[in-house]
DNA sequence: GTGAAAGCGCTAACAT
DNA sequence: ATGTTAGCGCTTTCAC
């Protein structure tokens, strides 16, 4: 098909054939454990010279079928577009490479994607599984995967499984702290625009906060002013739109990320609405873009790169054999910019 | 270490027991060469049943090895945090899906990470490889892995390696169209905000096509008026406070791309300058933060669904022994929004 | 039509 | 201290 000018590579024969010994040595020596096998150490560094010299590299699929380890994490999501993913990867990525594992994402936006994913997880394509926004369907595939010997952690996911271990950040008190917030600056009529996947869910953490938070300050909820979306610029955008044309119009809202949050803050300035003056808004989860804003966004920072470092070393962990926490929650954080103010007296 | 309660995972060897046939029935069977190679329906259906009972999934390693092939393409890049990637990268995917392929991405943040992801690539982890945003380094690891059989393809490459396949925007074109937009709006102090990383390079497209709009309309080059800056939002705001600060002010500014572009938009409104009365600005890139703005910001939108798709096009074809074009140039299309106007008069 | 056997490149017992 | 050998799980000639 393709024969080209492409050389072969190297395997440890060849270089074992150059350094004049044999494949058990290059492996014992290119691994490190040379010496402990007393490999002399000119022969070492003949071995090594050879396969410098031929620009050996182990082949993965061969060492990954007789170790039985790929050292390999895959990190699965479904929306690559969040900036908010792209912080917990990055922090995954690096705890993980830290201790010599690799990490490779897969991005699943379908349901036919997913599926394939965790078909070819199950073909041991690599050793440990951190999914991240993973649908109810995934944690069927999980389960299966980990009966393999797949080491898995759930980030942030929102049913509770409580046999795979899960972090996740403390989201209903983040709702809570957020309402609270806008409560504590006088708004009264406080409205909240949620992702409209979790309509669906038992439990929606950040209503819970929501609700919580409404129901200490006295306010009765009103079902009115919760907003389902398209988790999305576009969906927070239409979203508040919708919301200003309510007769009795919020003057706070609360919006389920940053991203749909900005998409909020443009729907108000194409209105005309002044924000902090007009209305007040408050996103969540503190990604970077939600501070260049105008006006900056005031959010509920989630730890991110802990969430990622955490995620990496749990299922590291779990590799390794150490006994790992089943549930983790990190806190969050409110951080004052230029979004909210109180109400305006009419 | 780990033994738990975990499944060796089925093999083809299980299965074949299961329906009471050899493993080369159910190799060919579950590869559907079974019709092919003449094997009856019942027996065909025994074996699909007996596979499905044990939740059979080829072992990848194994397959990879004897096959040579891992059905796998990466995709390398120094920066997931911008959309722009994302945007790249989901086209590539369901392009890749769409013949069989999957695509893993392999973020490398640093120099560190970039070697060490090459060096497993030439371990057969995958049968190509998509590059964007690479540095100069990694050319040299490019042709010695395209020498061992990788199918390569570069996207967004500064220089000109002819002999690896490369797609890429029309960025001179776009820098050219960006600046002429400015001038024909009446701004004839245009400034530049560039990638500082770019500073050291050859060729700097956008910086080219800035400067022959420049010529062409007959308005002498500033170097005062070209900013380097570290490619982010913050990057992009420090350098807007720089320009902002110069004696004699620009009244527009083409900007390096979307998210340095909302830096810059942030820090004018710190300094209470208003969009596009007092400043223009444009972006580059087209990436939808850009369209939620305030202003909304106007920009050179790029392909980058085509960009995407293109690769994993021209990756697949050189895996399946098509000739493939060298080199290919998409066009970009200037997107008015919000952020320019023509210079207030004074 | 179906099965036996070889071998992909590597590592780890086991010999020497 | 180094080499020989078996085998990871799969695919694929080649016999029957």
């Amino acid at each position: 098909m393709n024969p080209d000018h492409t050389i072969a590579p190297a395997t440890s024969l060849d270089v074992a054939r150059l350094a004049g010994v044999s494949k058990t040595a290059v492996s014992l020596v290119l691994n490190n454990r040379g010496t402990e096998h007393g490999i002399a150490p000119d022969t070492q560094s003949r071995i090594r010279v050879a396969a410098d010299a031929l620009g050996y590299t182990p082949n993965h699929a061969a060492r990954s079928l007789r170790r039985q380890r790929t050292n390999i994490i895959t990190f699965l999501t479904s929306d690559l577009g969040n900036r908010y993913f792209a912080d917990v990867m990055a922090a995954a990525e690096r705890t993980a490479r830290a201790r010599g594992y690799v990490v490779n994402v897969i991005s699943a936006r379908s349901a036919d994607a997913e599926a394939e994913a965790f078909e070819r997880l199950g073909g041991g394509i690599s050793d440990g599984l951190m999914v991240h926004g993973g649908s109810v369907r995934t944690t069927a595939g999980i389960a299966r995967l980990r009966r393999h010997g797949l080491a898995c952690v759930l980030l942030q996911d929102a049913g509770a499984h409580t046999a795979i271990p899960c972090v996740r950040v403390d989201i209903a008190e983040g709702g809570r702290l957020a309402t609270h917030h806008l409560i504590s600056l006088g708004h009264r009529r406080v409205a909240h625009i949620t992702d409209r996947r979790l309509s669906g869910q038992l439990t929606n953490d950040r209503l819970l906060g929501y609700r919580h938070a409404l129901e200490t300050a006295g306010i009765a909820f009103d079902p009115a002013l919760v907003i389902n979306a398209e988790n999305s610029f576009e969906g927070g955008d239409a979203a508040m739109r919708l919301l200003m044309n309510t007769p009795h119009r919020p003057t706070a809202v609360f919006v389920f990320n940053d991203q749909m949050a900005i998409g909020g803050l443009h729907a108000l300035a194409a209105l005309k609405l002044r924000v902090p003056q007009d209305i007040a808004v408050i996103g969540f989860d503190g990604t970077e873009p939600g501070a260049f804003t105008t006006p900056e966004l005031t959010t509920i920072d989630h730890p991110r790169a802990d969430l990622g470092s955490w995620a990496a070393t749990t299922v590291m962990d779990q590799l390794a054999g150490t006994k790992v926490e089943t549930m983790r929650t990190l806190p969050v954080r409110l951080v004052v910019r230029a979004s909210c103010a109180g109400p305006t007296q009419h």
